[in-house]
DNA sequence: GTCTATACAGTGATAGAC
DNA sequence: GTCTATCACTGTATAGAC
């Protein structure tokens, strides 16, 4: 037996997520979370760069997968269909982790400096994103559109799941918010005020209808 | 024109600009903006929730024009074009401040923390730009995706205008990433080396259908 | 020697009391 | 508007475990 308890990372994310969920994200100090961890305050900075970042932790190995994921793509599929296609793969591990996902989810949109992590987070996906698909010779700016188009597809997608209280996969999700994401870049979607006329915008008929 | 405290906001401002540039944004603590403005530095805090808040003051007046500017649209007239049409409509004000723009993106590209606030400051325009179009009777989740889809595009057009020393105008950088974007979404763009000889750009003619 | 955790002593942003 | 407390966060020096 070490003196140290090996698990420092996971005792001080489970300390820090049971705190803020009983006294609430502001109540909670640092201090709170390493002592109910074992832990000194300086110890949690050394994991931590600071107190958010502990419902952060895990980002990065979900980033690598999804960059991994990208790059293994077939060089003919088009940008944004490698983009979700890698969100899909790594659904599976966050459709694992649902209800702490839930919890964590509730945290930051309650929390504004939380939300401002978040962005940031998801920023730094989609750069890295994008990055994959230069590599993949995907040109600019298309690699970054594409990119910031995937992520506002996990965005609303991942929204949509938590919210939907039955759904216990994200993919479809995904999918769907791709699908209207066509619809309305390619400017097939109006007002329902203005379709009860003419029901058809100037560019030509998609596959779908405007709605899902 | 409160002439109880004729300008403060502004001296603020200034004060902040000067010292953040001079300084940097880091050594300048709120003491030494409040004190260059002439106030103290529990006055700041009226006036600003935090220290990155400084930065962001004209945000607001910004992000009121553009919500107007979309709900004025005509009602066949697509959701994205409406956005689109609406961040050109307000380009001229950035336009008018060049120089001030690119020092204060300057700043925020160097500190994480001011990148965080900017982000969600965008996120924010994306939902109220989502509501003028669930106003417009856009359906969800079209609304929330044309803004998404948006910002994307303001937020590539803007980093592009500010690197482009020599364009003097935004909205050509903001039509031009709209235009990619199209592409994008279509699945009109592949990889450079996918596409030896078939001859699709990555720019392609607003025309055609694409392939996937 | 290196890694992990701690002790101590700040600084500065921000909230609240006066 | 000033004075003061709290807490996030940093620098540095150090000690125990491998």
């Amino acid at each position: 037996m070490a003196r140290w308890e090996p698990n420092a990372r996971e005792r001080l994310e489970a300390a820090a997520m049971e705190l803020f969920q009983t006294r609430g994200y502001v109540a909670t100090t640092v201090q709170d979370i390493a002592a109910q961890a074992g832990l000194t305050e300086r110890t949690f900075f050394r994991y931590y760069t600071d107190k958010r970042e502990v419902l952060f932790g895990r980002t990065e190995e979900l980033q690598a997968l999804i960059v991994d994921a990208v790059g293994k793509a077939g060089p003919a599929t088009p940008p944004l269909d490698s983009v979700v296609g890698a969100l899909e793969a790594v659904a599976p591990i966050l459709e694992g982790r649902r209800e702490h996902g839930k919890a964590r989810y509730a945290l930051i949109v309650a929390h504004p400096e939380l939300r401002e992590r978040e962005l940031i987070k998801l920023t730094t996906l989609a750069a890295a994103v994008a990055e994959a698909l230069r590599a993949r010779r995907v040109p600019e700016p298309a690699a970054s559109l594409a990119a910031e188009a995937g992520i506002a597809i996990f965005r609303i997608g991942y929204d949509r799941w938590i919210a939907d209280a039955k759904s216990k996969t994200l993919s479809p999700h995904l999918r769907a918010a791709h699908k209207e994401l066509k619809a309305v870049v390619g400017g097939q979607v109006v007002s329902t005020a203005a379709r009860t006329k003419s029901g058809a915008a100037s560019t030509p008929k998609p596959k779908g209808r405007g709605r899902s």
